[in-house]
RNA sequence: GUGUUCGUAGCUCAGUCGGAUAGAGCAACGGCCUUCUAAGCCGUGGGUCGGGGGUUCGAAUCCCUUCGAGCACACCA
């Protein structure tokens, strides 16, 4: 269905046309001033020019033509001509009603399903996940949920680092620790077992262990640079060994990721187009786009429009060996063999957007996408602590995500405690449910692009803005349904009525509000709209509420009303925040 | 050095691609629980939107300049 602010813009544009004015003045926006009006339309005064006329002289014809509107309950012009204008309540009544039998609260399907592909998560194998890839999941799978409820096609993949030196280096600790293995055996040419040869435990410990003795000891390092090129080869133990790795890790990293709510299409990683790479270089090199420099296969991205200096974009290292943008490249080639995007989608780090400025204008240029295919790097600041500075633990090193969590959890624990004391487990459960909203809200009600502070005490303190006052909100609205029920009510036959007050009007205009915020949100890749308009609907209910005795109500047609209107605020709430990626419990 | 992002209340952030008196939250202070969850609601104080120019009826928003901060700048990912 039609967005409010269209339906209202098409009044006043032919409001505009009648008067004798162009149609575009008659563009509608939401009130500013909030205590004037509901909506207000600036076209006068941008029409005072074109038609020699003073701005408050169009405004009072304009806002004579639209005395007889349907739409509107008053329409004043005020100097300088300004049209300041409020709806009929019925006229929100009938709009609510038809939104509730929506399938989406009045959000249209896209004429044009898109194919989009969300690169996020990108965690590396070789490590546990860190605080470091909180923000690409989180924000990620945000803007997956917001792209797939908008309807389109849409595939998260969460490009696993699991191809460099890191299993080399990984494969040879092993080799130290235990030499007998059978991987390592060359003549050995059986079935190799089943089970790893190590638990996820001791994964975590080999890896810093052999990181550290690579920058000590040359030797180790060569061997693992050879045990990489080994396994990139196809040696058959190696490739058992890093399956075993790839396995055991990949069960680890769902656990967590599932602990975030957290979910992927796709668990892709770079070794999946390792066997690409070969023919690519050789079609780039065949179609002239790359060529040598300082021993290196580079292909030139510079344009003639460029500011600065754009280093080409590096294939080949002058040892022959491929890096990041090679195999970002042929993930790419991949993506549009098998899955043909029209869109693709990159939460990463944004002190890599020349990186992937490179990569895109290559692909371009070397045509490995198609010209309609979008390119779009969604770039996320750095998490900070309190001091400013990139988030450490305490003593200064980098913080495990899990150990964040449980540190949120068990924060969360205590407050519910304190608070509304219940038996141990759903307190723990409640917690889990309270806290991930604390820690997604307070990521995402920030712009992606700007850096943010991670401040524990303020996301575990949940006033305000926050993710659990949202929760706290629809727990609310839950009470209150369940009570009805628990009355004799049927919350399936309740209808929407005309607003009979300011707070109750206020809290169905939020509604109205939902398919334009959704719909921008999707266009602008903006998380943070969603959280501005679940605060905002939150703090119109609220208001409401404390206005509004709703069970004792004696007229039941008008306590049915209320009742359906506040279904339909749960229900967006709760669309809002399963977008978000996080959900409400019954009870808090 | 070049480029880039940014600078809004004591702190953390919004500000609908030029509109009216720049908004929230936290912190401070003052009210509101015998009645649907007080993790809430209502109110008070707090700002030369880094500085200076310009564009126009009108600028936090657009342009120029200046100061300050972060980040990036081919064989790491």
């Amino acid at each position: 269905m039609k967005k409010i602010l269209d339906i209202i813009s098409d009044e006043t544009k032919k409001a505009f046309v009648n008067a004798g004015y162009s149609e575009e003045l008659g563009k509608v926006t939401l009130s500013n001033r909030p205590d004037l009006c509901e909506f207000q339309c600036n076209g006068a005064m941008a029409g005072a020019k074109q038609n020699k006329k003073a701005p408050i002289m169009i405004a009072n014809e304009v806002a004579e033509q639209l005395k007889t509107s349907s739409v509107f309950s008053s329409v004043e012009a005020i100097m300088p001509g300004f049209l300041n204008m409020k709806v009929k309540e019925g006229f929100v009544e009938s709009y609510l009603k038809e939104l509730r039998t929506s399938a989406k609260f009045g959000l249209e399907d896209p004429k044009n399903p898109q194919t989009i592909v969300i690169d996020y998560g990108g965690p590396n194998i070789a490590k546990p996940l860190h605080v470091g890839h909180l923000r690409s999941a989180v924000i990620g799978e945000s803007v997956k949920r917001i792209a797939k409820y908008v309807g389109h096609n849409v595939i998260g993949d969460v490009h696993l680092g699991d191809w460099g030196l890191q299993m080399g280096l990984i494969i040879t600790e092993l080799q130290s620790r235990q030499p007998d293995l059978l991987y390592f055996d060359d003549t050995y040419t059986g079935a190799y077992p089943s089970e790893p040869p190590f638990t996820i435990g001791e994964l975590e410990e080999i890896y810093p262990a052999a990181s550290v003795k690579s920058k000590e000891e040359l030797a180790f390092k060569e061997k693992a640079m050879e045990a990489t090129v080994k396994l990139q080869n196809g040696v058959r133990g190696y490739r058992a060994l890093w399956k075993h790795i790839l396995q055991v890790s990949i069960t680890d990293l769902k656990k967590n990721y599932a602990n975030l709510n957290v979910d992927f299409d796709l668990w892709k990683g770079e070794s999946d187009v390792h066997d690409l790479i070969p023919n690519m270089v050789q079609y780039l090199k065949e179609e002239g786009y790359a060529h040598l420099s300082d021993g290196a296969l580079v292909v030139d991205v510079k344009e003639e429009s460029d500011t600065k200096e754009i280093p080409p974009c590096m294939i080949l290292k002058s040892d022959g060996a491929s890096l990041y943008n090679t195999t970002d490249l042929a993930t790419i080639l991949e993506r549009m063999n098998q899955l043909k995007p029209d869109s693709i989608i990159y939460v990463v780090d944004k002190r890599q957007d020349l990186y992937f400025d490179q990569v895109f204008r290559c692909a371009r240029k070397t045509k490995l996408v198609k010209e309609e295919t979008k390119l779009t790097f969604l770039g996320f600041g750095t998490m900070n602590g309190k001091d400013g500075k990139p988030f450490k633990t305490r003593e200064g090193g980098v913080m495990r995500l899990e150990y964040l969590i449980k540190e949120i959890n068990d924060e969360m624990y205590k407050k519910i405690m304190e608070g509304h004391p219940t038996s141990e487990e759903e307190a723990r459960k409640t917690a889990k449910i309270v806290a991930l909203s604390a820690v997604k809200y307070g990521d995402l009600s920030n712009q992606a692009s700007k850096d943010y502070t991670f401040d524990i005490d303020r996301f575990t303190s949940f006033e305000g803005d926050t993710g659990p006052y949202i929760l706290y909100t629809i727990v609310r609205i839950k009470s209150i349904l369940s009570k009805y029920k628990d009355q004799g009510g049927i919350l399936e036959s309740v209808s929407l009525r005309e607003a009979t007050n300011e707070s109750e009007k206020a809290l169905m205009l939020e509604i109205t509000k939902f398919n334009g915020m959704m719909e921008s949100a999707f266009l602008e890749i903006a998380p943070h709209k969603v959280c501005a308009y679940i605060y905002d609907l939150a703090n119109a209910f609220n208001r409401f509420y404390h206005e509004t005795k709703i069970l004792t109500e004696e007229n039941a047609e008008k306590k049915a009303g209320w009742i359906a209107l506040l279904v339909l605020t749960r229900d967006i709430l709760e669309t809002c925040i399963d977008v978000l990626g996080f959900s409400a419990p019954e009870r808090m």
